[in-house]
DNA sequence: AAGCTAATTGCAATCGGATTGCAGCTACAT
DNA sequence: ATGTAGCTGCAATCCGATTGCAATTAGCTT
């Protein structure tokens, strides 16, 4: 590591050791802060905007990425040779991978077909895992708070007014 | 659709009517602000506001739901019977749709295999369109998706890939 | 070992989109 | 026409992402 910074021109610092280091042992897809908060109890001098560089660095040498799950916050997801997905459950964050090489090459033949050059897939699944849906029995709450819940796809047919024809 | 707000205590406005028509009669996956600018060439009185609250109601209802793609920007995406995926070029931000039943099935056979039961499916591929990489050779360009090039710049101005956003 | 310089770091400030509080306005049931 | 729950616009706030800058440091040079 040290040797491939230095081709770089770059410098290894003890505080990036640190951080590469948490980057590479922890579970994937980790965000700054959560990355951060791992840093500091290994060594509590470093701050957020060094780990907040040093995530952008490996994503620019090559050896992470960033993934937007669907909470608005930026997660970094360490490069793995093959494109996997994400089980991501909507209710308690909770995230699991898979590979399938038959979904990455369907989904690279209909990339070559419109003449997209991949660099990244981003396959995932979101929904309410078995244990969120089993805890929502248990607490006997049909509830869904009106507006709240989606409508069931059924009647997702409305007519959007007397408003234009869509 | 004045029915349909109406059985949940919700009104029709002249500002909800305009924002609607524009959101479904526009291209998929706009931003608040994009589609602003879309609905204040109908309507200069609405605000930007109202028109991300109406987003977030249409969203509530189940007729739209957020996307991330890689730039951090939240858009909205009309909701379409079939799950779909995009296509994004990482240079111009340029997105194609597709549909492959045969993709939702294999995930949504993955996910059943974990429990989770799926609310949407993410499907994307990020790269660099046909049109872009033209445009690079075009340019002269030598054309090196590889981690190579450090300029010696003051602050880190490497765009290796994935990293940058458009 | 000491010197030199560009790279790096920590801190505070800034940016920018997302979200909210609030007072005035409006749709619509009565 | 009237009352009221919902809206709306504006300004303020939130909060993660990003940057400016002065002090510090890694690693080369002598």
């Amino acid at each position: 590591m040290r040797n491939f910074l230095k081709t770089k021109g770059l410098k290894m610092t003890s505080q990036r050791e640190t951080i590469f280091r948490a980057f590479f042992e922890s579970e994937p897809h980790m965000t700054v802060e959560e990355l951060h908060e791992r840093v500091i109890s290994m060594d509590p001098a470093i701050a957020y905007t060094t780990v907040w560089r040093t995530l952008k660095l490996i994503c620019e040498v090559g050896l992470g990425e960033k993934k937007y799950f669907g909470d608005g916050v930026v997660r970094y997801d360490r490069v793995t040779a093959t494109p996997h997905g994400h089980l991501v459950c909507q209710k308690c964050g909770s995230t699991e991978e898979f590979f399938s090489s038959e979904i990455t090459r369907l989904l690279q033949d209909r990339a070559d077909e419109s003449g997209l050059l991949p660099e990244e897939y981003r396959i995932e699944v979101v929904g309410i895992c078995l244990k969120c849906r089993q805890q929502r029995e248990a607490s006997g709450d049909v509830t869904d708070t009106s507006a709240k819940g989606k409508s069931s796809a059924g009647d997702n047919v409305i007519d959007i007014s007397g408003a234009g024809g869509m």
